[in-house]
RNA sequence: GGGCCUGUAGCUUAGUCAGGUAGAGCGCCGGGCUUUUAACCCGGUGGCCGUGGGUUCGAAUCCCAUCAGGCCCGCCA
């Protein structure tokens, strides 16, 4: 069974009501990681609608956390505001200065993400942690987060095995400057704590309202009873022995919470393998990796795999390989009836078909019609051939892989695919080059009787119509009239053409390129 | 120092929880296809299941050890 179907069945066991849960810090670094993260929730929470749960899929956005460092795209001025709240610093402008028109920080980064997140299909419903803490909702958890504060500490210390200072304090309040740096917790009286800053300045945090906030593993324990997560798949940091994870599920209880079904997933990275990338190991981002990547290809990547196994996700030559194994599970969906299959077969069976409905941008959906008709192998032909989108049209309707208008899907593969050839990361095996001269290779491989046909072919060429179909005619008839065979003609042109003893549809190639060209390339032979 | 995940064919991997003669896809090789979407169809090659022990009638699977890669133990998906 697949494991988004397991854990379906798995949280069941629960209730028929679902929290599927997502949450990430808009710090401005999105990577394929958050992609993992969100997607590995999402398709728990289809898969609990799949069952017949009713399921809400939540992202919270942890906007409450401070600024930690100044990145490389934040002009250094951004100092002023390490340890302060996402949500209450300006977005950097275009020079990586605070922009004061730009809205706030978290808002900022996170806009471009969620708009990713809609082109695979993801819409969750989204959370600003600090409007959690603004609207009062963690006042109680907080509360009874100081009340415990031994207990907690204890806990933490048992789980984790690290120290817990003596005056740690379960609340973080924000100082006179803003910042949750530095600022000394001297007292609680509900519902006030009191607080010395770094500057020496004092003051009072009111735990209902947006002027502080709990630590990481308080935090994380206490939103799982606010919101009634019942799963919340983790990465394999907050996962480990000892982490977040095991720490929060008793402090979530000690806050009169439910917690949720544990559940851990691997990293995933994002290569690059272009040229650029062997040496310089460039990797790309998640927004970077959507404009090359077909949607519902970057869902099966993380629907294939297994959520304990490392992914690396590569957008160079493996991305052909993982879109023809996508595009032969759509075409030829395995389909064996359980007496002529083994258990084994049966269980490999029905996790493929479920990666493959889990796939899909839209649930419910026919794989069918995410193709488009069109294989991606062929779209990265024609991309390179065609230079207008309209003429890659024309192409596919005489192809007869097209009838009327592309659709949405189509036109946003052919985006997708042209960011991807026009980039550093498509791989060169499948770069199509038409030589300037006949490579000593081509020479050495042309036989008599190849020489035999181009120079009947340039002829017939010289006053030929320059359509792909006259073109296609013409080779079909001189073919014929030397008496070579089909496949050796098209050899032969193709050494000429490419350099190589295959290629993309002849005919096509050659309409895009010059008479002149051609004609003096066979010349050559 | 403590802990987690992973290691199966050239590549990607299923099978490990509930032990019973190692499965698949890609690649590769051969054949077919008298008009090449880098296509398609048929057949074949290929694995002492990281290593060493143990338990068992029987181990990829359970136990112990060991090697290798990745990661966690302040924050991070």
């Amino acid at each position: 069974m697949h494991w988004a179907d397991h854990t379906a069945q798995t949280l069941q066991q629960r209730g028929d009501s679902q929290v599927i849960a997502s949450g990430i810090t808009p710090s401005g670094e999105f990577h394929v990681g958050h992609l993992r993260e969100i997607l590995t929730a999402e398709m728990i929470h289809r898969a609990c609608l799949d069952a017949g749960m009713d399921s809400r899929h939540i992202f919270i956005v942890d906007s409450m956390d401070p600024l930690r460092r100044i990145y490389d795209f934040l002009a250094p001025n951004y100092e002023q505001y390490i340890g302060c709240p996402l949500a209450y610093i300006p977005a950097p402008g275009p020079d990586g200065e605070p922009d004061p028109d730009g809205g706030s920080y978290a808002e900022h980064f996170l806009g471009p993400f969620l708009e990713a997140l809609r082109e695979i299909g993801v819409e969750p419903e989204v959370v600003m942690n600090h409007e959690t803490y603004e609207s009062g909702a963690f006042a109680d958890k907080t509360h009874s987060a100081i009340g415990q504060r031994g207990e907690i500490s204890e806990v933490i210390e048992e789980v984790s095995g690290r120290e817990v200072p003596e005056d740690w304090f379960p609340y973080n309040p924000l100082g006179s400057d803003g910042s949750l740096d530095g600022v000394r917790v001297t007292g609680y009286e509900h519902p006030h704590v009191h607080w010395v800053d770094r500057h020496g300045v004092e003051g009072a945090s009111d735990i209902r309202t947006g002027q502080g906030k709990l630590p990481w593993r308080i935090d994380w324990a206490a939103r799982w009873g606010i919101h009634g997560i019942t799963c919340e798949p983790a990465g394999k940091d907050h996962g480990a022995a000892g982490g977040s994870y095991d720490t929060g599920i008793p402090i979530c209880e000690m806050l009169g919470g439910q917690p949720p079904h544990k559940m851990v997933y691997e990293w995933i990275q994002l290569k690059g393998m272009g040229p650029m990338s062997s040496s310089a190991g460039v990797t790309v981002g998640p927004l970077d990796a959507l404009g090359l990547v077909p949607p519902e290809i970057m869902r099966y990547v993380i629907a294939r795999s297994k959520v304990g196994r490392h992914i690396d996700f590569d957008t160079g030559p493996a991305l052909f390989q993982t879109a023809d194994e996508y595009e032969r599970l759509v075409a030829n969906p395995p389909s064996g009836s359980d007496e002529e299959m083994t258990r084994r077969q049966q269980v490999a069976q029905d996790t493929q078909l479920a990666a493959l409905r889990l796939s899909q941008i839209k649930r419910g959906s026919d794989p069918s019609s995410s193709i488009a008709g069109v294989s991606f192998r062929h779209l990265a032909m024609l991309a390179q051939i065609k230079s207008s989108d309209d003429d890659v049209w024309a192409s596919l309707r005489r192809s007869g892989h097209l009838d009327g208008d592309p659709s949405d899907a189509l036109t946003g593969r052919m985006r997708r695919m042209r960011n991807w050839v026009d980039g550093p990361h498509f791989p060169d095996a499948a770069r199509i080059e038409v030589q300037s001269g006949i490579s000593d290779e081509a020479g050495t491989n042309l036989t008599d009787e190849h020489r035999e046909f181009l120079s009947a072919l340039s002829g017939a060429l010289s006053d030929c119509e320059w359509t792909d179909a006259a073109i296609r005619d013409c080779i079909r008839a001189t073919t014929a009239e030397v008496g070579i065979g089909g496949r050796d003609a098209y050899v032969a042109l193709y050494w000429v053409i490419l350099g190589k003893h295959h290629g993309p549809k002849a005919s096509s190639l050659m309409s895009e390129m010059e008479r002149e060209d051609l004609l003096s390339l066979i010349s050559e032979t």
